[in-house]
RNA sequence: GCCCAAGUGGCGGAAUGGUAGACGCAGGGGAUUCAAAAUCCCCCGCUGGUAACAGCGUGCGAGUUCGAGUCUCGCCUUGGGCACCA
């Protein structure tokens, strides 16, 4: 008997399957259809564990999906454009477009060796004209239908390379190739309108009953719907068109506890006073010289700004408060103005503290009473900010109760204020419309003209696509766009005359946010066809990494609805993702040494480590490391582990079947030698039990029904557990399963029929030796043609139960019990039995506590 | 700083509020072998005990329940996101 050799099998099957044409997705009115997507990658290259184990988890659903009688859609593509390529092509001075392509081709070849089901007629990448093209009509269909606008928006401003940097390439407020303070700059830019539908994107969130809760919950929280007031305070001294302040406050029920106002840098009124203050123009100036990333923005050290103006209280005009222009407050969130109150909200309170400002307590827990506030109050080193659904003591309250909870008490504030005439009560959400303009070469140029006399004027859509300038060069920063004057110049599509272009590309977000509905018919002139739209959409499980939770899940969220406005998506797509999964990451330890020399950490590779008894030591010198487990694969700490690498050592079903075995998928894997090794190991056996089971010749015997049981629980089990997305849980049972095959005394014939059914069962996982198993064991035509196998319900029910009998919630027998044996009848058997007995010592059960086919609990 | 998760043996993990540790790895013992590889069988949470068994045990601290890994509240640690990384 021979080996199993995973090399020899898959090339053969997958040529089988490619000659077969199994896996080229057809419209079909006799099948269901089903259309299963994974995140597209970037093409960074290198193909990695996550793209496989993200892969791999797609390819198990479309493979079932396939066998139970679907049309499957399962394409692949490449999320091309973006900054890496514009960075390699100045570290190296090669061409972006070259490199893309490059690393395309080098991953595609990466990839088909892992035997996916993938349609790849439908591949492309989003740098290819018709793609990006079609994105340029989508983008115009869009500013037709008022979608888009252009304003100003503040940029991270390299002053020393004259560039527009992204948050990433700003460490620690300094250019990451320069060293110099980054600057925030205005520019004017393009912006889809998403904030209209941020009520819509919200509610919405309600009909996605197969996402995860953590995801829908990221996004309410990042749409950000908040009622509040909003009202203005009149101002003492300002200058004239500045008599009255708007503010928004989420708490105007703590209006009596306001010590300040604070205005954002970029007020109208702070960039009014810097005209003519120099100390103000030089805190602003300071200000502004800070990345434009939220994150950075509140770990800044909160400073403030007295201006010198005040204004006064609605409720009191002699009560008069100082005006501050504060670093941390955002123009782009309400009405770039708030009210502090520092007795209940901690910025406010290390502000008023810093600088000095009165703290006025609104209200104290429930259990002070009135008198004892200011005590409180002053034993206390923080702001008090209770949950707002718990009832609190208002002492400086002026609407509603005295106790009552934060929720009341800001509808009593807010209808008081609307009674008074002092605001009204809006509704806010926090979401910004999204900025697509990009100062960068490698995306899809946004196609305007800009025209003298026409103003801002959209390109002609039989002049698309607007083509990216091949004769760039990057030996300079900033956009090369930008300088490159023959692309740049060119007429006014409305009267002709002399006009340029827009320099500006767009955000690769936009590409992601609908190359899910151009698979449906990627070679279509139009961005969409119809008929193929109706027919796939939508995406029935969608499966990328939790990193994508937000952004890139909301903007398509908003793409789907913007292409059912410009008739490019049927109204049914407005959520165009039925199902999501999100996926862990693969992790693998890191071994790590001290260079005694400088004390500087030192990595070394997996092949440079030996491990004994769970520790590792360099193969060189004989030294123990440190083990750090579970580490993100990362190039500069030696622990990536090459799929290509491994797919040569053990084959890709290997690689397939340890990604889904350890962990559940939504968590992180670690990629451990020794699971890769067993997984072989485990692959061996059950391709010699198969080829034992195909030369075995002995009858039907008593063994039979028992093995055949089995294999119809395991059929049910691994069956649930892929519907589930129990991938591992699937797995533990056909090791299960496996085992019990191995030790079984059953006929050859019942052998082979349980093989048979393990290989389909495995063949969503491991496809190559499934199949090879399947022909070896006289399967009719590919496996992956064959019908899923279906669980007989009369084989999965067993007729005696084993019941725990607890006393005290302790664990002290067991009782074995036919299934449907009466609660009486169970009773009296756990009153008799010997434990029981004991622990009662003659007294009558507190209580006793039978879940029928459960347990039993007896209390005493 | 803010939002969202996760935390169970030496390790990855299993467990509709109902026997904690399935399945796999590592480790130990044995069979087979001239020997090895491969394969097969057995043991394997911690502490005490020859054993039967007893006590403890799901990040920490409270709570709800006949019963909590699972539900509630408060912490700790790690990870993801924070609008120009993709």
């Amino acid at each position: 008997m021979s080996r199993y050799q995973a090399s020899e099998i898959e090339a053969k099957w997958q040529k089988a399957w490619d000659e077969a044409g199994v896996f080229t997705a057809t419209r079909s009115a006799d099948k269901p259809k089903y259309y299963v997507l994974e995140m597209f990658p970037y093409p960074s290259g290198r193909i990695h564990m996550g793209h496989v184990r993200n892969y791999t988890m797609g390819d198990v659903i479309a493979r079932y999906k396939l066998s139970t009688g679907h049309n499957v859609l399962h394409p692949m593509g490449w999320d091309a454009f973006g900054m890496p390529a514009e960075n390699a092509a100045m570290a190296t001075g090669g061409h972006p477009k070259t490199w893309t392509y490059n690393n395309i081709a080098e991953m595609r070849g990466q990839m088909k060796p892992l035997g996916l089901s993938i349609d790849w007629s439908r591949e492309f990448a989003t740098c290819d004209p018709e793609y990006y093209g079609q994105q340029q009509a989508l983008f115009l269909d869009m500013l037709d239908a008022g979608l888009v606008y252009r304003k100003n928006a503040v940029v991270n401003w390299d002053p020393v390379d004259m560039t527009v940097l992204a948050n990433e390439q700003v460490e620690n407020g300094r250019g990451w190739r320069s060293g110099a303070l980054v600057e925030r700059r205005e520019l004017t830019q393009w912006f889809f309108k998403i904030s209209e539908y941020s009520e819509e994107l919200l509610s919405a969130l309600d009909t996605l009953d197969n996402w995860p809760a953590k995801v829908k919950t990221m996004q309410a929280n990042w749409i950000g719907k908040s009622r509040g007031l909003q009202f203005a305070f009149s101002t003492v001294d300002a200058p004239e068109e500045f008599d009255r302040i708007e503010v928004y406050t989420t708490r105007p029920d703590t209006l009596m506890g306001a010590s300040f106002l604070g205005i954002s840098p970029d007020h109208p009124l702070a960039k009014a006073l810097e005209k003519d203050n120099p100390e103000i123009a030089a805190f602003c100036e300071d200000c502004r010289r800070m990345g434009t990333s939220e994150e950075e923005l509140e770990k800044a050290e909160k400073k403030g700004f007295n201006t010198g103006l005040r204004v006064r209280h609605p409720f009191d005009t002699a009560w008069e408060l100082p005006i501050y222009i504060a670093n941390f407050i955002l123009m782009d969130y309400g009405t770039g103005a708030i009210f502090g109150c520092p007795a209940h909200d901690q910025r406010d309170f290390e502000f008023a503290t810093k600088y000095g400002l009165t703290i006025n307590p609104v209200f104290v827990p429930a259990t002070v009473d009135a008198d004892g506030a200011d005590e409180y109050f002053h034993s206390e080193e923080s702001a008090y900010v209770p949950q707002k659904s718990e009832a609190v003591r208002f002492v400086r309250g002026y609407a509603g109760d005295e106790v009552q909870t934060g929720e009341a008490a800001i509808d009593a504030a807010i209808a008081f204020c609307e009674g008074q005439g002092v605001g009204q009560g809006v509704t806010k959400f926090r979401l910004r419309d999204w900025g697509l303009s990009r100062q960068r070469y490698w995306g899809c140029p946004i196609p305007v003209v800009h025209c003298d006399s026409c103003g801002v004027v959209p390109e002609k859509k039989e002049n698309l696509p607007v083509l990216l300038p091949d004769d760039v060069s990057f030996d300079v920063p900033g956009n090369p766009l930008d300088r490159h004057a023959t692309w740049r110049d060119c007429s006014c599509p409305t009267c002709g005359a002399a006009a340029k272009r827009e320099t500006d590309t767009m955000d690769t977000f936009v590409d992601s946010s609908w190359y899910f509905a151009r698979f449906t018919a990627p070679r279509a002139t139009t961005p969409t066809d119809a008929a193929d739209a109706e027919y796939w959409m939508n995406v029935d499980q969608y499966i990328g990494g939790i990193e994508h939770a937000i952004l890139h899940l909301l903007y398509s969220r908003f793409f789907a609805r913007a292409m059912q406005i410009t008739g490019h998506l049927p109204e049914k797509s407005k959520e165009p993702f039925n199902a999501l999964f999100t996926q862990g990451m693969v992790t693998h330890a890191i071994y790590k040494a001290e260079d005694p020399s400088n004390g500087r950490p030192v990595y070394f590779y997996p092949e440079q480590v030996d491990l004994r008894d769970g520790k590792a030591f360099c193969k060189e010198t004989g030294h123990e490391l440190e083990i750090v487990p579970s580490a993100k694969m990362s190039k500069s700490k030696n622990n990536v582990v090459d799929p290509l690498a491994i797919i040569a050592s053990y084959g890709a079903d290997t690689a397939r079947w340890f990604m889904l075995s350890d962990s559940p998928p939504e968590r992180d894997v670690e990629w451990t030698a020794s699971g890769a090794e067993a997984t072989f190991k485990h692959l061996s056996r059950v391709w010699r039990l198969a080829a034992e089971a195909a030369e075995d010749t002995s009858g039907a015997n008593d063994q039979d029904e028992a093995l055949l049981r089995e294999m119809h629980k395991a059929i049910h089990d691994v069956t649930a557990g892929i519907d589930s997305f129990g991938f591992n849980a699937s797995i533990a049972k056909l090791y299960g399963f496996t085992n019990t095959l191995a030790k079984s005394k059953a006929g050859g014939e019942a052998k082979r029929q349980a093989a048979r059914t393990l290989a389909q069962l495995m063949s969503p996982m491991t496809p190559h030796l499934a199949e090879e198993i399947w022909a070896l064991l006289g399967g009719e035509g590919l496996i992956a043609h064959a019908a899923w196998p279906v669980a007989e319900a009369a084989m999965l029910v067993e007729d005696t139960v084993t019941l725990p009998i607890q006393i005290n919630g302790k664990r002290r027998g067991e009782l074995s019990v036919p299934k449907d044996l009466a609660k009486e009848e169970v009773e009296k058997l756990v009153l008799a039995h010997e434990a029981v007995v004991k622990a009662l010592d003659g007294a009558a059960p507190k209580k006793l506590i039978v879940v029928p086919g459960r347990i039993v609990n007896v209390v005493v």
